[in-house]
DNA sequence: ATAAAAGTTCGGGTAAACCCCCAAAAAAAT
DNA sequence: ATTTTTTTGGGGGTTTACCCGAACTTTTAT
């Protein structure tokens, strides 16, 4: 006796051993998912797809040596065919959005249950997309915070630029303007210029408020 | 046929369903393991134990409502000859110390794979410790600084002063020295070798230094 | 009780951060 | 192909942060 559905290969990635085995053991047992590999970082997850059949990658978000965003535009460029459905700790407008615009078709969160990640796979597999009921909260949220405009607190984050990102990353390490000019081999003048740049796109007083901002949001690491 | 061994009842308490139906799954497998049941937060694991046989409780560090460190201090008092297992994210140093001095058997990371949960178990429902590798080397390197009392990375804090979290906290908040001294009626000099105090203690180069470290302790707020 | 250590209070001087002006080449977006 | 943003950097100046030292007070240890 044949089954009618055809199988959905699955690629776990994430990097937390115990995660991983505790998902596939879900998996398992039902008759239609086949776990085809496991991922413990971001490149392996892109060598993976290079010589194997995947239907949909478990993506955690947040992935040690490539994050899961790069990773998931690394799929969405190179195997459109790949579906990705994000799987994260944090309800995280920034996270949910980021990922979202990489391609990624779903974004549920680790506290949800057994069922509702049965159900989110095959929705996803399915070709449609599927988001958790409290992350659908949390884009609501956003965009109404967007529609106010008001800059209160973490409404929405202005869009840095590399260089700005990598001069805050220094700048939060400690160190100095031409210790950093130094490390990007660059002007002291043209740090500084971004610095300010910075300044004004964040709306800080001083370094202090660019690295405070910056750890809300999750932008160093 | 009757099984020599006795059952392990085991209550796994995390507040990401996910994992623990992961963790259950797993369980299930072994014969001698019993699931008897599942707390999502901390004061429900106390009311499971008051009515219910439990041998071990896989206790999730960072639980909400009250902390996994809180309910293992309760358990230990109440209910001495159940064994807690802490399971954490985190590698850090003060979490691991903090539990286990609060009366935890064993401590194992959420990346160790599922052979080495089952042997963690195991070891700890036979009255032992179990502690992963890595949560080892941790411990000992924070020993380790302890003995150096070089004050190094997040071993443990340096006490600050009244005055200097006053500053410390109105530093975060992006005030100048002036703003600072005026707002605490003091001279901006005095402001000023407050400020060198935490750059001293907190071993940090400049502010920016003085809010990460402060930030990553959740020292302000 | 008395010495030692740590905390609070400041001054003077220097290096660094921050600000305003500007502007050209390069890259990205439309 | 044209506009916008980014990256680069200079000149020149003000403000702020940081360093060294030092008195006085409070807390801690012996």
């Amino acid at each position: 006796m044949f089954n009618i559905e055809p199988m959905i290969n699955i690629l776990i990635a994430d990097d937390h051993t115990m995660f991983v085995d505790g998902m596939e053991s879900i998996l398992k047992a039902e008759a239609d998912f086949f776990v085809t590999g496991r991922s413990y970082d971001g490149p392996s997850v892109v060598e993976f797809l290079k010589n194997n059949n995947v239907d949909i990658v478990l993506l955690d978000v947040n992935l040690p040596g490539m994050s899961g965003i790069e990773v998931c535009k690394e799929i969405t460029a190179n195997h459109p065919t790949v579906k990705v459905l994000a799987i994260s700790m944090f309800n995280e407008e920034s996270f949910v959005s980021e990922i979202l615009n990489n391609g990624a078709k779903g974004y549920i969160l680790k506290n949800t249950g057994r069922e509702e990640l049965l159900k989110a796979i095959r929705t996803v597999a399915n070709g449609e997309s599927y988001f958790s009921n409290e992350v659908t909260e949390t884009i609501m949220k956003g965009l109404m915070n967007q529609r106010k405009a008001s800059a209160k607190s973490s409404a929405f984050f202005p869009k840095l630029s590399r260089r700005e990102k990598e001069v805050l990353k220094l700048i939060a390490q400690e160190f100095t303007t031409q210790e950093i000019a130094d490390s990007l081999f660059i002007s002291l003048k043209t740090v500084e210029s971004h610095r300010s740049s910075l300044l004004s796109k964040l709306n800080a007083r001083n370094s202090v408020g660019l690295v405070r901002i910056a750890m809300e949001n999750h932008l160093l690491e």
